[in-house]
DNA sequence: ACATTAATTGTGT
DNA sequence: ACACAATTAATGT
């Protein structure tokens, strides 16, 4: 070992330790150890500040990444160039869809909008193939992230088809308390309208009422969730 | 510390 | 939906 580890730069070496610290973390449960040992060794590190836009859409993949920490927003474009929310991607989470795009190499059809700080793994489309056919942890965690997308789409779907706008708010605001794992949220209203599809100024309204009912707390820039 | 400006939120029509 | 008022945060002097 030592010939070949003193050949390879400390700093490579502190990289990928990093991240099989970070997989054992966050994956070690899913993925059996050949596996997470290739993840290791193609494996690249990153970490992007909220607001960078991981994917636009119309973008080539070239890889895929491996969620470790922080939240990533998904949405797609409509033809008046509105933005739709789909989901979130969280610690242990793929970016499902980017699978299909990968393998036929063609181009996103969707936009990934970091939404709060994320670290993730950066893993090259030509491996993906490989371990779907040489590793059934990973099969299993491709089919199963594919299944959670279809099923937070259809909530989705659901809410936009039979829910009134302020149950869509509060919906939203449930979800993200949970998915920040913090009942105080750092957002503005107008940021809330655009991925609900609204004005600034009905949002205001409803959570007016909402403050009015005792269900939420507002401030500025932030607001509190009660029950 | 104060004034100026920009951003965010509140409300009436 | 629009216009505008009020409030708060950010920045410069």
């Amino acid at each position: 070992m030592s010939v070949f580890a003193k050949s390879k730069s400390s700093k490579m070496v502190k990289e990928k330790s990093l991240i099989r610290k970070k997989l054992n973390n966050c994956f070690s449960k899913i993925f059996e150890e050949d596996l997470l040992d290739e993840i290791v060794e193609v494996g690249i590190f990153k970490t992007y500040p909220k607001g960078d836009m991981l994917i636009d859409i119309g973008d080539e993949m070239t890889h895929i990444p491996l969620i470790t920490k922080g939240l990533v927003k998904i949405n797609r474009e409509d033809q008046h160039e509105e933005e739709i929310l789909l989901y979130f991607l969280e610690q242990g989470d793929t970016c499902a869809i980017s699978f299909v795009n990968c393998i036929h190499k063609s181009q996103s059809m969707f936009r990934a909008v970091i939404e709060s700080d994320t670290e993730c793994i950066m893993v090259p489309v030509n491996k993906i193939e490989d371990w779907l056919i040489n590793f059934s942890s990973w099969r299993a965690f491709i089919i199963n992230s594919y299944h959670n997308r279809l099923v937070e789409m259809v909530e989705v779907i659901k809410s936009l088809a039979f829910l009134k706008l302020d149950d869509r708010l509060y919906n939203y605001l449930a979800e993200h308390v949970k998915l920040m794992h913090n009942k105080k949220l750092a957002i503005t209203h107008q940021e809330i309208a655009e991925d609900l599809h609204t004005s600034r100024v009905v949002i205001s309204r409803l959570l007016k009422i909402l403050e009015k009912k005792g269900k939420i707390k507002l401030g500025r820039k932030r607001l509190k969730i009660i029950s």
